[in-house]
DNA sequence: CTGTGTGCAAACTCTTTGCATAAGT
DNA sequence: ACTTATGCAAAGAGTTTGCACACAG
């Protein structure tokens, strides 16, 4: 077996009530393929295009915007002209690498957080996210 | 002389190497009169053509971008279409309301993060940011 | 005076939108 | 069939850039 995947992704869409078409379906299986990773607009789409999907940007756009708000995965918190998505949609913390826009995982995700404070009057805590911004260590000159 | 904060934004300025000029004290003045704040390009440039100083789009993002590299002020780790400057250099932390792109600071801040991870191989920290995204409570429906 | 900084407008990048065509149920 | 999704290209938003003019030292 190869696949299992695919037959989730249809699942996962249909039960988000969202169609189930080859776009989406192909996107989904893309993104969900290789456990968690956090992408732009262009580099799924580049993807599909190469997996042999050729999906319009657009599509792509619509679709990362459809999975967020069905809540399969969510945008990242970066200071970067793109938009990150991230697969992985539990409390976990990412490394920002300065200057080349580029996103890691934080490998063993056990930062502790004490001490949240509690929201304003009406609102809730949708998510917390810890971005470690890195720099690269200056050589000493 | 009312103005007893101009002296220290042009030493500041000046100390950073940037030449105190018309529109960066101006600038410089209007971003840290206040104490803490964290503004966006198109925000601060309404406030300096309201206090009388018609200085320039581009001026503004020039002179963000120079207070940001002298250490000055920061940008931001939130996912918003705008780029959000912050006066705090500091490890601090804040809110972010979804839907509305507004950054909050979080008022007390004794969040307490342990088991920071170890950065790659010739990088370091620059900056930690916690960002807790908010959301509108769902009244019960 | 000489070198930097500023303003303007055009260019760029990322993202969204409108509308005709295609696909899902 | 009827509704919803997709693709394309154009429009929008935020940001950057190039070059002539203006200002600080």
């Amino acid at each position: 077996m190869t696949k299992v995947t695919e037959v989730s992704s249809e699942e996962r869409l249909r039960s988000s009530g969202l169609r189930p078409t080859r776009q989406r379906v192909a996107l989904a299986d893309l993104i969900f393929a290789k456990g968690d990773r956090h992408l732009t607009v262009e580099e799924l789409h580049e993807e599909a295009v190469v997996a042999g999907v050729p999906v319009s940007l657009a599509t792509v756009y619509n679709t990362l915007h459809q999975f967020t708000e069905a809540g399969m995965i969510r945008v990242l918190a970066v200071e970067s002209a793109k938009t990150y998505f991230d697969t992985n949609v539990s409390d976990h913390h990412h490394f920002f690498i300065e200057g080349q826009n580029e996103v890691l995982d934080i490998p063993v995700s056990n930062i502790e957080i004490g001490n949240l404070p509690e929201p304003p009057e009406g609102m809730e805590i949708a998510h917390v996210d810890v971005v470690i911004r890195l720099r690269r260590k200056r050589e000493r000159s």
